[in-house]
RNA sequence: GGACCGGUAGCUCAGCUGGAUAGAGCAUCAGCCUUCUAAGCUGAGGGUCAUUGGUUCGAAUCCAAUCCGGUUCACCA
């Protein structure tokens, strides 16, 4: 199995103190491995502050003998230096010419791969009463990005998504069309059929207030006046109805349920979130109930006097959790615990990752506990991938302030920005029409995920428009020019990958650093990966991308001293090239081949 | 009040299980296109890493306390 380079050097250096310090019993993860930084000679550094104690030994003696020892016993070492406790390692060029040589990206990912794991990822997961907004993106992003670092990873990858397709905020577009949509449908509005049910949430939203402002002008409580609004206890009555599957209530359900769903489609399609299964509400709503009964003989759950069951978690520095009400009803957590058994039934997964919003960090936590100690299948492998809300400059979105923003239209506006980019810029010689629009695609919706996708999960965001629409520095859009100008390079330079008659004299640092940075991404996306990270991959990208921007500055290809030195440095660049491509593709990101 | 999360440059963010003088991008300023795509490159300025104490050879990172901001603790989903 070929290991990491900084491994390699790792494990080099664990035998080189073992043999140098027999007695010492210095084990492969006391050692500390990183990279050189750049103002010192080398590429990785060994740190040997923790063994200058125990051996006895003076910090730079100490560095001296252990990089004499590796030099000596090892070829993939030329020199060594040691500043106070950190021992600089140079790596010979002859390691960089194999590595030029016989490098496969797929085979580097493969060495690096875990043993494989049935995961199934969770995201999405949208109402049926309302189009996606800009927090919604996120979690979509999210989930693509995530599912395929696992699979990229060598993981068994299902992606799932949990539709709530049914309950009372349903029931408020389906009585609003009722009243005021006059049988109309989408296609007659000329409207996007989820945003046309959208608009009926918003129509039953003020005329609930309406008709509340009417009831306490007669004297009515508040909170009285929201429940005896006339069109809450119609729409109270809808839900009953439907449990009950009235056949007029569920025909009506279903078709706005499918007009949401068409506009959804369009929606998903855009953004490229796909799903291998869909789970609807409707469908898993009654699932669990059987588990409160396997609960309660267990021990596990316990039952009040009023006939309700709960869940003591106080032990677990939380709280007593309903389960199942007095009437007999579940509850939304309940209905999770039977679809986290029912996916595991139907998949046989090891683990579970649920793409939700941090707001529910608690029902996570609530929701793997139960199912821990119901002794669950795959309990352990419940993870709530938790991220921050999206907030604007002027603070957080409120739909009662209209300020949330729509996903179809902050899409069509970034494809819209870049298409007067790229034409301001006067780069759209020699593209077709439909090379164009799928490049302002790439563009526009790259710079999108990206900035979506480089800030850690768990940590709330700024959505910045003014920054989100520059295709400058940190973003996707540099990544893309960068692979776009290293594809032009190798087309003028007729680069056909088979010309290996080259060998390495001396690398310029601008060709190490770019080496050791290639070298690595086996490594990170194996880091992202198991951190469910893709910030990390956003970062590593946008490095590569900076140092390869550097060498090509630095290191003209086409004006190569030697024609072999020119093969070498096509051969990095189309790695690069490779690299960049796979990295973003993980991201959910297309590379333009020229821009 | 309890639990959890965040607080790093003017702004947005990196900083892995503690390691060298804390890094990017944006913004500001100064350079670089008769030479492979300037959506690029080079350089400059900009920091009491919220505060205080502790652990140690060494702390932005670990521990404790405090301050600020957020989320949550529904017989809602």
């Amino acid at each position: 199995m070929m290991k990491s380079l900084a491994e390699q050097v790792k494990v080099l250096a664990t035998g080189a103190l073992q043999s140098l310090f027999p007695e010492a019993n210095i084990q492969e993860k006391d050692v500390l491995v990183n990279e050189t930084k750049p103002e010192f000679k080398g590429d990785y550094t060994v740190v040997l502050f923790p063994f200058v104690k125990a051996l006895r030994q003076n910090p730079v003696a100490l560095g001296n003998a252990v990089g004499a020892y590796l030099v000596e016993h090892h070829e993939l070492f030329t020199a060594h230096e040691t500043v106070s406790g950190f021992l600089n390692l140079s790596v010979a060029d002859d390691y960089w010419a194999g590595f030029l040589k016989s490098y496969v990206l797929t085979d580097a990912l493969k060495a690096q791969a875990a043993a494989q794991k049935k995961v199934m990822v969770e995201y999405s997961s949208p109402n049926t009463n309302k189009p996606l907004h800009l927090g919604h993106l996120r979690n979509n992003f999210l989930g693509i990005a995530v599912a395929n670092m696992l699979e990229a990873a060598g993981e068994d990858v299902v992606k799932t998504c949990v539709v709530n397709d049914r309950g009372v905020h349903i029931c408020k577009s389906m009585i609003a069309w009722q009243l005021f949509g006059e049988n109309s449908t989408p296609e007659q509005a000329g409207v996007k059929g989820d945003h046309f049910v959208g608009d009926f949430y918003v129509k039953f939203n003020d005329e609930h207030k309406r008709q509340i402002k009417e009831l306490m002008a007669g004297g009515m409580e508040e909170k009285q006046a929201e429940q005896e609004a006339p069109i809450m206890k119609a729409t109270q009555q809808m839900l009953v109805d439907w449990e009950a599957g009235k056949p007029e209530v569920i025909e009506l359900w279903k078709k706005m349920n499918g007009w949401v769903y068409e506009g959804f489609d369009i929606t998903y399609k855009a953004i490229g979130s796909t799903f291998d299964k869909v789970y609807y509400e409707s469908n898993t709503y009654l699932l669990g109930k059987d588990l409160v009964e396997e609960g309660l003989a267990k021990g596990v759950f316990y039952q009040k006097e009023d006939g309700s069951v709960w869940i003591d978690l106080t032990a677990d520095g939380l709280d007593e959790k309903l389960v199942r009400r007095k009437d007999g009803t579940s509850v939304y957590i309940t209905q999770d615990i039977g679809l986290a058994v029912e996916k595991q039934k139907e998949y046989g997964i090891d683990e579970s990752i649920y793409v939700v919003g941090d707001e529910q960090n608690y029902h996570f936590k609530v929701l793997k506990l139960i199912c821990q100690k119901l002794g669950l299948p795959a309990a352990d492998g419940i993870y709530h991938l938790s991220y921050g809300m999206v907030e604007l400059p002027t603070g957080k979105m409120k739909s009662r302030e209209g300020t949330v923003v729509d996903a179809d239209d902050l899409v069509a506006e970034m494809v819209r920005l870049a298409q007067e980019q790229t034409e301001a810029s006067g780069k759209t010689d020699g593209f077709e029409a439909d090379e164009l629009v799928s490049l302002y695609e790439m563009i526009g919706l790259g710079a999108l995920k990206f900035y979506l996708l480089r800030v850690e999960p768990k940590k709330k965001m700024i959505f910045n428009p003014e920054e989100s629409i520059d295709l400058h520095g940190f973003t996707a859009t540099f990544i893309q020019y960068a692979h776009a100008r290293i594809r032009s390079v190798l087309r003028k330079g007729e680069y056909t990958g088979q010309d290996l008659n080259f060998s390495i004299d001396s690398l310029q640092s601008e060709e190490r650093a770019l080496l050791i940075h290639l070298e690595q991404y086996a490594a990170v996306l194996q880091e992202s990966a198991r951190a469910f990270n893709p910030g990390a991959l956003c970062n590593y990208s946008f490095k590569l991308a900076q140092l390869f921007n550097t060498f090509y500055d630095k290191c003209s290809i086409a004006k190569a001293d030697t024609e072999a030195q020119k093969q070498m440095r096509m051969r990095m660049a189309a790695f690069t090239a490779d690299t960049l491509k796979h990295a973003l593709s993980l991201l959910g990101i297309n590379v333009p081949e020229k821009m």
